[in-house]
DNA sequence: TAAATTACTTACTAATTAGTAAGTAATTGT
DNA sequence: ACAATTACTTACTAATTAGTAAGTAATTTA
Protein backbone atom coordinates (compact mmCIF):
# COMPACT_ATOMS: atom_id res chain seq x y z
CA UNK A 1 0.00 0.00 0.00
CA UNK A 2 1.01 3.52 -1.33
CA UNK A 3 0.92 6.54 0.19
CA UNK A 4 -1.55 8.38 -2.51
CA UNK A 5 -0.03 12.52 -2.55
CA UNK A 6 -1.97 12.71 -5.81
CA UNK A 7 -5.65 11.14 -6.85
CA UNK A 8 -6.20 12.29 -10.49
CA UNK A 9 -9.08 10.26 -11.16
CA UNK A 10 -10.71 11.42 -8.09
CA UNK A 11 -9.47 14.92 -9.50
CA UNK A 12 -10.52 14.74 -12.75
CA UNK A 13 -14.58 13.51 -11.41
CA UNK A 14 -14.74 16.67 -9.31
CA UNK A 15 -13.66 18.69 -12.38
CA UNK A 16 -16.25 17.11 -14.48
CA UNK A 17 -19.30 17.30 -11.60
CA UNK A 18 -17.86 21.22 -11.33
CA UNK A 19 -18.50 21.80 -15.10
CA UNK A 20 -21.65 19.90 -15.58
CA UNK A 21 -22.87 21.94 -12.57
CA UNK A 22 -21.65 25.36 -14.19
CA UNK A 23 -22.02 25.06 -17.82
CA UNK A 24 -23.67 21.63 -18.35
CA UNK A 25 -22.73 18.30 -19.95
CA UNK A 26 -22.36 18.80 -23.40
CA UNK A 27 -20.31 22.42 -23.37
CA UNK A 28 -17.19 21.29 -21.69
CA UNK A 29 -14.84 18.92 -23.13
CA UNK A 30 -11.90 16.91 -22.06
CA UNK A 31 -9.57 19.75 -22.92
CA UNK A 32 -11.03 21.87 -19.75
CA UNK A 33 -10.29 19.70 -17.21
CA UNK A 34 -6.65 18.51 -18.52
CA UNK A 35 -5.74 22.08 -18.51
CA UNK A 36 -7.28 22.33 -15.15
CA UNK A 37 -5.56 19.40 -14.02
CA UNK A 38 -1.79 20.57 -16.04
CA UNK A 39 -2.60 16.41 -17.73
CA UNK A 40 -2.78 15.79 -21.05
CA UNK A 41 -6.35 15.57 -22.72
CA UNK A 42 -4.95 11.63 -22.95
CA UNK A 43 -4.87 11.13 -19.28
CA UNK A 44 -8.32 11.56 -18.82
CA UNK A 45 -9.29 9.22 -21.20
CA UNK A 46 -6.98 6.92 -19.45
CA UNK A 47 -8.98 7.09 -16.42
CA UNK A 48 -12.38 7.64 -17.84
CA UNK A 49 -12.15 6.65 -21.75
CA UNK A 50 -15.52 8.27 -22.75
CA UNK A 51 -16.84 11.07 -21.64
CA UNK A 52 -20.05 8.93 -20.43
CA UNK A 53 -17.89 7.11 -18.15
CA UNK A 54 -17.00 9.97 -16.46
CA UNK A 55 -20.57 10.61 -16.76
CA UNK A 56 -21.28 6.64 -15.33
CA UNK A 57 -19.15 7.17 -12.04
CA UNK A 58 -20.27 10.49 -11.15
CA UNK A 59 -24.08 9.51 -11.34
CA UNK A 60 -22.55 6.23 -9.41
CA UNK A 61 -21.10 8.30 -6.61
CA UNK A 62 -24.43 10.63 -6.44
CA UNK A 63 -26.38 7.19 -5.66
CA UNK A 64 -24.32 5.91 -3.13
CA UNK A 65 -24.13 9.34 -1.41
CA UNK A 66 -28.00 9.55 -1.86
CA UNK A 67 -28.51 6.16 -0.37
CA UNK A 68 -26.24 6.86 2.96
CA UNK A 69 -28.33 9.95 3.03
CA UNK A 70 -31.24 7.98 3.25
CA UNK A 71 -30.60 5.51 6.15
CA UNK A 72 -28.75 8.64 7.62
CA UNK A 73 -32.32 9.78 7.57
CA UNK A 74 -34.35 7.05 8.03
CA UNK A 75 -32.81 6.35 11.60
CA UNK A 76 -31.92 9.94 12.76
CA UNK A 77 -34.39 11.37 15.35
CA UNK A 78 -34.29 14.77 14.03
CA UNK A 79 -37.59 16.97 13.61
CA UNK A 80 -38.59 16.35 9.95
CA UNK A 81 -38.24 19.74 9.28
CA UNK A 82 -34.70 20.01 9.86
CA UNK A 83 -34.23 16.64 7.94
CA UNK A 84 -35.28 18.74 4.46
CA UNK A 85 -33.26 21.60 5.71
CA UNK A 86 -30.18 19.10 5.63
CA UNK A 87 -31.59 17.67 1.92
CA UNK A 88 -32.10 21.83 0.79
CA UNK A 89 -29.20 23.16 2.07
CA UNK A 90 -26.81 22.27 -0.95
CA UNK A 91 -28.63 23.88 -3.11
CA UNK A 92 -28.12 27.34 -1.60
CA UNK A 93 -24.37 26.38 -2.17
CA UNK A 94 -25.02 25.77 -5.98
CA UNK A 95 -26.75 29.09 -5.89
CA UNK A 96 -23.55 30.83 -3.99
CA UNK A 97 -21.14 29.37 -6.99
CA UNK A 98 -23.12 30.41 -10.04
CA UNK A 99 -24.48 26.58 -10.64
CA UNK A 100 -27.09 24.55 -10.63
CA UNK A 101 -27.90 20.98 -9.64
CA UNK A 102 -26.99 17.78 -11.31
CA UNK A 103 -30.12 16.55 -12.14
CA UNK A 104 -31.49 19.70 -13.30
CA UNK A 105 -28.17 20.07 -15.08
CA UNK A 106 -28.64 16.31 -16.81
CA UNK A 107 -31.93 16.55 -17.14
CA UNK A 108 -32.15 19.09 -19.59
CA UNK A 109 -29.52 17.19 -21.59
CA UNK A 110 -30.98 14.03 -21.66
CA UNK A 111 -32.02 13.13 -24.76
CA UNK A 112 -28.40 13.48 -26.03
CA UNK A 113 -27.52 10.81 -23.80
CA UNK A 114 -26.73 7.06 -24.69
CA UNK A 115 -29.14 4.51 -23.01
CA UNK A 116 -26.91 3.20 -20.22
CA UNK A 117 -26.51 6.58 -18.60
CA UNK A 118 -30.50 7.48 -18.99
CA UNK A 119 -30.89 4.13 -16.96
CA UNK A 120 -28.70 5.46 -14.21
CA UNK A 121 -30.26 9.00 -13.71
CA UNK A 122 -33.40 7.12 -13.71
CA UNK A 123 -32.32 5.07 -10.93
CA UNK A 124 -30.92 8.63 -8.99
CA UNK A 125 -33.87 10.55 -9.56
CA UNK A 126 -36.22 7.38 -8.67
CA UNK A 127 -33.99 7.67 -5.44
CA UNK A 128 -33.82 11.05 -4.61
CA UNK A 129 -38.00 10.97 -4.54
CA UNK A 130 -38.51 8.28 -2.71
CA UNK A 131 -35.81 9.49 -0.16
CA UNK A 132 -38.12 12.93 -0.08
CA UNK A 133 -40.94 11.28 -0.49
CA UNK A 134 -40.08 9.09 2.77
CA UNK A 135 -39.39 12.21 5.06
CA UNK A 136 -42.18 13.40 4.02
CA UNK A 137 -44.66 10.62 4.90
CA UNK A 138 -42.71 9.25 8.44
CA UNK A 139 -42.98 13.69 9.02
CA UNK A 140 -46.37 13.76 8.60
CA UNK A 141 -47.38 10.12 10.27
CA UNK A 142 -45.52 11.76 13.96
CA UNK A 143 -47.72 14.96 13.21
CA UNK A 144 -44.34 16.98 12.33
CA UNK A 145 -45.30 18.13 8.67
CA UNK A 146 -48.81 19.03 6.97
CA UNK A 147 -49.28 18.08 3.55
CA UNK A 148 -52.40 17.46 1.86
CA UNK A 149 -51.43 16.02 -1.75
CA UNK A 150 -49.71 12.45 -1.46
CA UNK A 151 -46.18 12.44 -0.82
CA UNK A 152 -45.35 11.63 -3.90
CA UNK A 153 -46.16 14.55 -5.64
CA UNK A 154 -45.57 16.97 -2.44
CA UNK A 155 -41.75 15.51 -3.21
CA UNK A 156 -42.12 16.29 -6.75
CA UNK A 157 -43.26 19.43 -6.01
CA UNK A 158 -40.48 20.31 -3.39
CA UNK A 159 -37.83 18.82 -5.87
CA UNK A 160 -39.19 21.18 -8.79
CA UNK A 161 -38.93 24.16 -6.41
CA UNK A 162 -35.25 23.51 -6.10
CA UNK A 163 -33.68 21.98 -9.30
CA UNK A 164 -35.41 25.31 -11.37
CA UNK A 165 -34.97 27.67 -8.64
CA UNK A 166 -31.42 27.38 -8.82
CA UNK A 167 -32.16 28.02 -12.46
CA UNK A 168 -33.83 30.81 -12.38
CA UNK A 169 -31.93 32.05 -9.08
CA UNK A 170 -28.61 32.24 -11.50
CA UNK A 171 -30.60 34.98 -14.14
CA UNK A 172 -32.58 36.96 -11.48
CA UNK A 173 -30.62 36.91 -8.41
CA UNK A 174 -30.69 34.50 -5.41
CA UNK A 175 -32.77 36.28 -3.13
CA UNK A 176 -35.44 34.57 -5.36
CA UNK A 177 -34.26 30.66 -4.67
CA UNK A 178 -34.37 32.53 -0.62
CA UNK A 179 -37.76 32.92 -1.12
CA UNK A 180 -38.57 29.78 -2.86
CA UNK A 181 -36.88 27.59 0.37
CA UNK A 182 -38.35 29.32 2.94
CA UNK A 183 -41.89 29.08 1.21
CA UNK A 184 -41.21 25.39 0.83
CA UNK A 185 -40.54 25.10 4.54
CA UNK A 186 -43.15 27.43 5.78
CA UNK A 187 -45.90 25.83 3.60
CA UNK A 188 -45.13 21.81 5.40
CA UNK A 189 -45.16 23.43 8.85
CA UNK A 190 -47.99 22.26 10.90
CA UNK B 1 -45.58 42.36 -53.00
CA UNK B 2 -44.83 38.41 -53.77
CA UNK B 3 -46.84 35.24 -52.81
CA UNK B 4 -44.21 33.66 -50.66
CA UNK B 5 -44.33 30.03 -51.19
CA UNK B 6 -41.07 29.19 -48.61
CA UNK B 7 -40.08 31.50 -45.72
CA UNK B 8 -36.91 29.41 -45.01
CA UNK B 9 -36.01 32.06 -42.02
CA UNK B 10 -38.92 30.89 -40.34
CA UNK B 11 -38.57 27.38 -40.74
CA UNK B 12 -35.21 27.67 -39.37
CA UNK B 13 -36.51 29.63 -36.41
CA UNK B 14 -39.10 26.79 -35.86
CA UNK B 15 -36.49 24.29 -35.97
CA UNK B 16 -34.41 25.92 -33.80
CA UNK B 17 -36.83 26.14 -31.11
CA UNK B 18 -37.84 22.71 -31.59
CA UNK B 19 -33.86 21.55 -31.40
CA UNK B 20 -33.45 23.79 -28.47
CA UNK B 21 -36.37 22.08 -26.85
CA UNK B 22 -35.45 18.62 -27.62
CA UNK B 23 -31.63 18.66 -27.03
CA UNK B 24 -30.60 21.84 -25.61
CA UNK B 25 -28.92 24.91 -27.32
CA UNK B 26 -25.07 23.10 -26.56
CA UNK B 27 -25.84 20.46 -28.40
CA UNK B 28 -27.25 21.27 -31.74
CA UNK B 29 -25.72 22.65 -35.01
CA UNK B 30 -26.62 24.41 -37.87
CA UNK B 31 -25.73 21.36 -40.20
CA UNK B 32 -28.93 19.67 -37.84
CA UNK B 33 -31.05 22.83 -39.26
CA UNK B 34 -30.10 22.55 -42.82
CA UNK B 35 -30.54 19.24 -43.06
CA UNK B 36 -33.98 18.97 -41.60
CA UNK B 37 -34.61 21.89 -44.13
CA UNK B 38 -32.74 20.63 -47.26
CA UNK B 39 -30.58 23.64 -47.60
CA UNK B 40 -26.99 24.25 -46.95
CA UNK B 41 -25.43 24.88 -43.51
CA UNK B 42 -24.34 28.13 -45.45
CA UNK B 43 -27.71 29.30 -45.61
CA UNK B 44 -28.78 29.33 -42.09
CA UNK B 45 -25.84 31.71 -41.65
CA UNK B 46 -27.26 34.08 -44.35
CA UNK B 47 -30.32 34.50 -41.85
CA UNK B 48 -28.93 34.23 -38.80
CA UNK B 49 -24.84 34.76 -38.86
CA UNK B 50 -24.49 33.57 -35.60
CA UNK B 51 -25.57 30.67 -33.54
CA UNK B 52 -25.99 33.58 -30.98
CA UNK B 53 -28.41 36.06 -33.27
CA UNK B 54 -30.72 32.68 -34.09
CA UNK B 55 -31.51 32.57 -30.28
CA UNK B 56 -31.64 36.17 -30.23
CA UNK B 57 -34.48 36.42 -32.70
CA UNK B 58 -36.26 33.40 -30.89
CA UNK B 59 -36.36 35.16 -27.91
CA UNK B 60 -37.36 37.94 -29.06
CA UNK B 61 -40.50 36.64 -30.74
CA UNK B 62 -41.34 34.87 -27.46
CA UNK B 63 -41.23 37.95 -25.81
CA UNK B 64 -43.41 39.50 -27.96
CA UNK B 65 -46.12 36.81 -27.47
CA UNK B 66 -45.67 36.55 -24.24
CA UNK B 67 -46.51 40.38 -24.36
CA UNK B 68 -49.39 39.59 -26.18
CA UNK B 69 -50.39 36.85 -23.65
CA UNK B 70 -49.99 39.25 -21.05
CA UNK B 71 -52.41 41.92 -22.25
CA UNK B 72 -54.90 39.22 -23.29
CA UNK B 73 -54.94 38.13 -19.76
CA UNK B 74 -55.45 41.23 -17.98
CA UNK B 75 -58.46 42.12 -20.42
CA UNK B 76 -59.97 38.83 -20.33
CA UNK B 77 -62.82 37.94 -18.02
CA UNK B 78 -61.66 34.13 -17.70
CA UNK B 79 -61.44 33.28 -13.90
CA UNK B 80 -58.10 33.43 -13.01
CA UNK B 81 -57.72 29.25 -12.84
CA UNK B 82 -58.62 29.34 -16.82
CA UNK B 83 -56.17 31.86 -17.14
CA UNK B 84 -53.40 29.94 -15.31
CA UNK B 85 -54.17 26.86 -17.38
CA UNK B 86 -53.86 28.98 -20.40
CA UNK B 87 -50.39 29.65 -19.15
CA UNK B 88 -49.64 26.20 -18.17
CA UNK B 89 -51.34 23.98 -21.18
CA UNK B 90 -48.31 24.76 -23.54
CA UNK B 91 -46.14 22.46 -21.17
CA UNK B 92 -47.96 19.78 -21.04
CA UNK B 93 -48.10 19.58 -24.95
CA UNK B 94 -43.96 19.83 -24.60
CA UNK B 95 -44.01 16.77 -22.02
CA UNK B 96 -46.01 15.08 -25.00
CA UNK B 97 -43.28 15.42 -27.32
CA UNK B 98 -40.21 14.74 -25.20
CA UNK B 99 -39.45 18.16 -24.96
CA UNK B 100 -38.60 20.92 -22.31
CA UNK B 101 -39.26 24.50 -22.04
CA UNK B 102 -37.39 27.16 -23.62
CA UNK B 103 -36.68 28.97 -20.56
CA UNK B 104 -35.73 26.06 -18.40
CA UNK B 105 -33.23 24.92 -21.04
CA UNK B 106 -31.39 28.09 -21.86
CA UNK B 107 -31.47 28.79 -17.73
CA UNK B 108 -29.20 25.11 -17.78
CA UNK B 109 -27.07 26.42 -20.43
CA UNK B 110 -27.02 30.45 -19.11
CA UNK B 111 -23.30 30.60 -18.19
CA UNK B 112 -22.24 29.51 -21.71
CA UNK B 113 -24.07 32.35 -23.91
CA UNK B 114 -22.79 35.27 -24.24
CA UNK B 115 -23.86 38.84 -22.48
CA UNK B 116 -26.14 40.15 -25.12
CA UNK B 117 -28.39 36.90 -25.02
CA UNK B 118 -28.01 36.66 -21.31
CA UNK B 119 -29.64 40.24 -21.21
CA UNK B 120 -32.47 38.85 -23.42
CA UNK B 121 -33.34 35.89 -21.22
CA UNK B 122 -33.13 38.12 -17.88
CA UNK B 123 -35.95 40.40 -20.19
CA UNK B 124 -38.24 37.45 -21.03
CA UNK B 125 -38.14 35.41 -17.88
CA UNK B 126 -39.10 39.05 -15.70
CA UNK B 127 -41.82 39.41 -18.17
CA UNK B 128 -43.02 35.54 -17.61
CA UNK B 129 -42.65 36.06 -14.03
CA UNK B 130 -44.43 39.11 -14.08
CA UNK B 131 -47.26 37.76 -16.14
CA UNK B 132 -48.05 34.97 -13.92
CA UNK B 133 -47.63 37.44 -10.86
CA UNK B 134 -50.29 39.82 -12.02
CA UNK B 135 -52.40 37.11 -12.76
CA UNK B 136 -52.14 35.57 -9.30
CA UNK B 137 -52.26 39.14 -7.65
CA UNK B 138 -55.20 39.84 -9.55
CA UNK B 139 -57.04 36.55 -8.57
CA UNK B 140 -56.44 36.96 -4.89
CA UNK B 141 -57.42 40.94 -4.99
CA UNK B 142 -61.17 39.90 -6.97
CA UNK B 143 -61.25 36.69 -4.52
CA UNK B 144 -61.45 34.10 -7.14
CA UNK B 145 -57.63 32.74 -5.87
CA UNK B 146 -56.38 31.54 -2.42
CA UNK B 147 -52.96 32.29 -1.50
CA UNK B 148 -50.40 33.54 1.56
CA UNK B 149 -47.08 33.90 0.44
CA UNK B 150 -46.59 36.84 -2.10
CA UNK B 151 -47.45 37.23 -5.29
CA UNK B 152 -43.87 36.87 -6.86
CA UNK B 153 -42.90 33.97 -4.55
CA UNK B 154 -46.21 32.13 -5.53
CA UNK B 155 -45.13 32.64 -9.18
CA UNK B 156 -41.96 31.73 -8.80
CA UNK B 157 -43.14 28.54 -7.28
CA UNK B 158 -45.76 27.80 -9.88
CA UNK B 159 -42.63 28.36 -12.72
CA UNK B 160 -40.25 26.60 -11.52
CA UNK B 161 -42.87 23.45 -11.05
CA UNK B 162 -43.63 23.79 -14.72
CA UNK B 163 -40.26 23.92 -15.58
CA UNK B 164 -38.60 21.78 -13.41
CA UNK B 165 -42.01 19.21 -13.76
CA UNK B 166 -41.72 18.99 -18.09
CA UNK B 167 -37.82 18.39 -17.14
CA UNK B 168 -38.37 15.56 -14.72
CA UNK B 169 -40.99 14.01 -16.19
CA UNK B 170 -39.42 13.02 -19.76
CA UNK B 171 -37.43 10.68 -17.10
CA UNK B 172 -40.00 9.61 -14.94
CA UNK B 173 -43.59 10.03 -17.06
CA UNK B 174 -45.73 11.59 -17.94
CA UNK B 175 -48.29 11.03 -14.87
CA UNK B 176 -45.83 12.88 -12.72
CA UNK B 177 -46.12 15.56 -14.70
CA UNK B 178 -50.16 15.63 -14.46
CA UNK B 179 -50.25 15.18 -10.47
CA UNK B 180 -48.03 18.87 -10.35
CA UNK B 181 -50.17 20.27 -12.97
CA UNK B 182 -53.31 19.25 -11.06
CA UNK B 183 -52.04 20.22 -7.40
CA UNK B 184 -50.66 23.79 -8.48
CA UNK B 185 -54.25 24.39 -9.80
CA UNK B 186 -55.40 22.90 -6.70
CA UNK B 187 -53.61 24.74 -4.34
CA UNK B 188 -55.02 28.10 -5.58
CA UNK B 189 -58.15 26.88 -5.17
CA UNK B 190 -60.48 29.14 -2.42
C1' DT C 1 -34.21 47.07 -69.72
C1' DA C 2 -30.40 47.56 -66.85
C1' DA C 3 -28.98 47.64 -62.03
C1' DA C 4 -29.54 46.15 -57.69
C1' DT C 5 -31.05 43.09 -54.34
C1' DT C 6 -32.48 38.56 -52.48
C1' DA C 7 -31.80 33.93 -51.44
C1' DC C 8 -29.34 30.99 -51.88
C1' DT C 9 -24.98 27.15 -53.41
C1' DT C 10 -20.22 25.85 -53.86
C1' DA C 11 -16.16 25.47 -51.75
C1' DC C 12 -13.36 26.41 -48.30
C1' DT C 13 -10.96 27.26 -43.43
C1' DA C 14 -9.42 27.16 -38.76
C1' DA C 15 -10.58 25.46 -34.39
C1' DT C 16 -12.25 22.07 -31.48
C1' DT C 17 -14.00 17.63 -30.56
C1' DA C 18 -13.70 12.70 -28.82
C1' DG C 19 -10.77 9.20 -29.13
C1' DT C 20 -6.46 6.06 -30.04
C1' DA C 21 -1.87 3.88 -30.50
C1' DA C 22 2.63 3.69 -29.10
C1' DG C 23 6.06 4.87 -25.98
C1' DT C 24 8.05 5.73 -21.12
C1' DA C 25 9.21 6.33 -16.32
C1' DA C 26 8.15 4.79 -11.86
C1' DT C 27 6.31 1.64 -8.88
C1' DT C 28 4.88 -3.01 -7.44
C1' DG C 29 4.69 -8.00 -7.13
C1' DT C 30 7.11 -12.48 -7.35
C1' DA D 1 16.39 -8.97 -10.10
C1' DC D 2 13.16 -8.99 -13.31
C1' DA D 3 8.38 -8.94 -15.07
C1' DA D 4 4.22 -6.78 -14.92
C1' DT D 5 1.36 -3.10 -14.00
C1' DT D 6 0.20 1.77 -13.34
C1' DA D 7 -0.14 6.36 -14.73
C1' DC D 8 0.81 8.82 -17.54
C1' DT D 9 2.96 11.73 -22.34
C1' DT D 10 3.69 12.24 -27.21
C1' DA D 11 1.73 12.34 -31.34
C1' DC D 12 -1.77 11.55 -34.15
C1' DT D 13 -6.64 11.04 -36.61
C1' DA D 14 -11.22 11.58 -38.28
C1' DA D 15 -15.31 14.03 -37.55
C1' DT D 16 -17.72 17.98 -36.50
C1' DT D 17 -18.03 22.74 -35.45
C1' DA D 18 -19.00 27.78 -36.52
C1' DG D 19 -18.16 30.72 -39.91
C1' DT D 20 -16.67 33.01 -44.59
C1' DA D 21 -15.83 34.40 -49.45
C1' DA D 22 -17.11 34.10 -53.97
C1' DG D 23 -20.34 32.90 -57.32
C1' DT D 24 -25.22 32.43 -59.36
C1' DA D 25 -30.02 32.39 -60.63
C1' DA D 26 -34.22 34.66 -59.95
C1' DT D 27 -36.72 38.47 -58.69
C1' DT D 28 -37.47 43.38 -57.83
C1' DT D 29 -36.74 48.26 -58.52
C1' DA D 30 -35.69 52.46 -61.04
Amino acid sequence: MSLRTKDTKEEILIIGKQLIQLVGYNAFSYADISKKLNIKNAAVHYHYPGKQDLLLSLLTNYISQYKNLGTELETSSLHSLKKLEKFIDPYTQLVDNNCICIIGSIASDYNTLPDVVKIKISELIDLVIGLVEQTLRKGKKSGELNFTTPARTQALLIMTNLAAGVQLARITGKQDFVAIKKSILQHLKV
